[in-house]
DNA sequence: ATGAAAGCGCTAACAT
DNA sequence: ATGTTAGCGCTTTCAT
């Protein structure tokens, strides 16, 4: 490895001078300047980023601890993070959760100990838990997607999931719909399925436990299995106790949904309403075309990184702060008026 | 920060053995051990990881470039590598590249220099325009999924694309079908479409340029996109030389492809079929279910990371090889036999 | 504008 | 089994 103090013997200076030149510091004759550039280039010089990390303290980089990047919904923002952190130089140490708390948990030391200069976190159901302190040492941390329970003390940007499941809730309402079956990915989603229970209640309407099904992984298998069961259930039932509508707490699982009532022989809207939450790519192009609430996660990797910078900025100590981010209905042909009742 | 230094005073001891009992070696007394990580847990020390790299020239880090995660296959990739490498302690330096030639060839600068103990560079075609060299200088360097012209002087791991072609191919002429539209994302699946063309010009039949239609990005509104301007093409023609099937570069596309086929009153597949390549997890789940050639990514994730190792053990210089992993058609409902001509 | 010296926190190679 | 001495490659004082 050719290193600074090659250059230096090479260009006849001393190692304060190419360190000078390499930093683009303005101190530097032009002589010198082309010299130690010079030696540079033939010698294929590159700083020792770790060494410089060693000296400095800080190391441009950041670590974003994510529960998967298999899931639109994270890959987004994982693409925008990392988008906005190369613009100022700064890498992306990127570890997976994957449900799993103890392995969140030895992800986040583990990314602490390694000097990243700031550390995001995006919710995961077993780190929501246990919130990561706002330890004195350590980098500092940010928090967003978080879901169940920001925790106060720590600057967070994250998204209204309740007012996604609300906005879910009050535009099945507005479509007439009383009956409503949740497919969901339970616990995790919980707080959706109570915006859309808060949205009908303001209508009297109930949805009772039994219509509550389980849909774990969010993925249009889980979805369409949950939905399956759904199904069956309300096949057994008198026509005016039927569900007219589904909630799937996310796009992922509303596909499966979609394809479980077809199998059915039931129609997608005519006979059953279905809304998805998260507005993934796929979710325009379904069929039929899936509504759904669409989360601004883009837009939350924006104000998220801009808190990582300003923390960066600061130093150690962030001060807390919560940003809650407003989800949107995208009304496509899934969901529409619901039966007449009979 | 509290050092190595301060946990050996703590301790009575010095650095050496606080740094042998926080390695783990076996060479420290019961009892200076017990003094040293109780002085540990009273300190709340954590080594720096930093430090120790300069140190041994190690940084348990490896380095990932990929195009981008918004699309399923390589998050697939990258989830698959990110788990491998968690179970050795490694940690995943991610950059992307976005289809941006500039770009990825900045991201292999910076992470070479960041002193990353191995490289993995997925496949782009930017990139593939000017394979990064095997240099003497620099972290061990491995390829995957590389779709056009692997170079031959480095270690790649990648999947047979142009049989992946081939494959869809066949499936389409055992079907019976002979005229062909082609929607794919250009230049960069090209191998693809050549596949294609291999393998239908082996029953005779050949795909006109004109019957392949540009969808750049890979996403389902590029494919609509796409598959509308071929559709329109398809009507002007005489009935017996309209297309009966059409071959998607990508699932994603595919998925667009199938909407539009459906928004210009025509049926998948009795009307056309639709083949996609991938394997996507909503290609099971749309309507129809998509017929697709599934691409073995998550095992070429872990050859990969094989290799990734192999590199990491044996110091610098790779040996160069080449493995092809093969794709497999998954037959599904969105292909059929072709109409009877006319 | 350039040089010399010290040190970032750790590991490695000796010495004891 | 533990202590001592040198660095790893860079940045930061402080001189000149």
């Amino acid at each position: 490895m050719v290193t600074m103090a090659d250059v230096a013997k090479r260009a006849g200076v001393t190692k304060q001078t190419v360190s000078n030149v390499v930093r683009g510091r303005t101190v530097v004759s032009a002589g010198t300047r082309a010299k130690v550039e010079a030696a540079i280039d033939e010698l294929g010089y590159t700083p020792n980023l770790v060494a410089r990390g060693l000296s400095t303290g800080t190391t441009m980089t950041v670590g974003f601890v994510v529960p998967t990047v298999a899931n639109p919904f994270y890959s987004a923002v994982v693409e925008e993070v990392e988008a906005l952190l190369e613009t100022r130089g700064y890498h992306l140490l990127l570890a997976t959760t994957r449900g799993d708390g103890a392995r969140a948990r030895r992800q986040l030391a583990s990314l602490s100990s390694r000097s990243v200069d700031a550390l995001l976190v995006a919710g995961d159901f077993d780190l929501s838990e246990c919130p990561p302190a706002p330890e004195g040492h350590g980098p500092p941390l940010v928090l967003c997607a978080w879901e169940i329970d920001p925790p106060r003390t720590l600057p967070v940007v994250t998204i209204d999931f309740e007012r996604a499941g609300y906005l879910a809730g009050r535009h099945l309402r507005e479509l007439g719909h009383r009956r409503v079956t949740v497919v969901a990915d339970l616990p995790a989603h919980r707080v959706r399925v109570a915006g859309l229970r808060r949205a009908l209640a303001e209508d009297g309407v109930s949805v009772p436990d039994e219509w509550v099904f389980a849909a774990p992984g969010a993925t249009p298998e889980s979805g369409y299995e949950a939905a399956s069961r759904a199904l069956r259930d309300r096949a057994e039932r008198p026509a005016r106790d039927r569900t007219t509508a589904v909630f799937s707490s996310t796009d992922a699982t509303a596909l499966g949904v979609m394809e479980a009532v077809r199998h059915h022989g039931l129609r997608v809207p005519e006979d059953i309403s279905v809304i998805g939450v998260d507005d993934i790519p796929q979710a325009a192009h379904a069929h039929p075309p899936l509504t759904t609430v669409a989360l601004p996660k883009r837009r939350m990797a924006r104000e998220a990184t801009e808190l990582l910078w300003r923390a960066i900025a600061e130093g150690r100590p962030t001060a807390p702060s919560l940003t809650l981010l407003d989800p949107e209905v995208l009304a496509r042909a899934s969901s529409g008026p619901a039966a007449a009742a009979g």
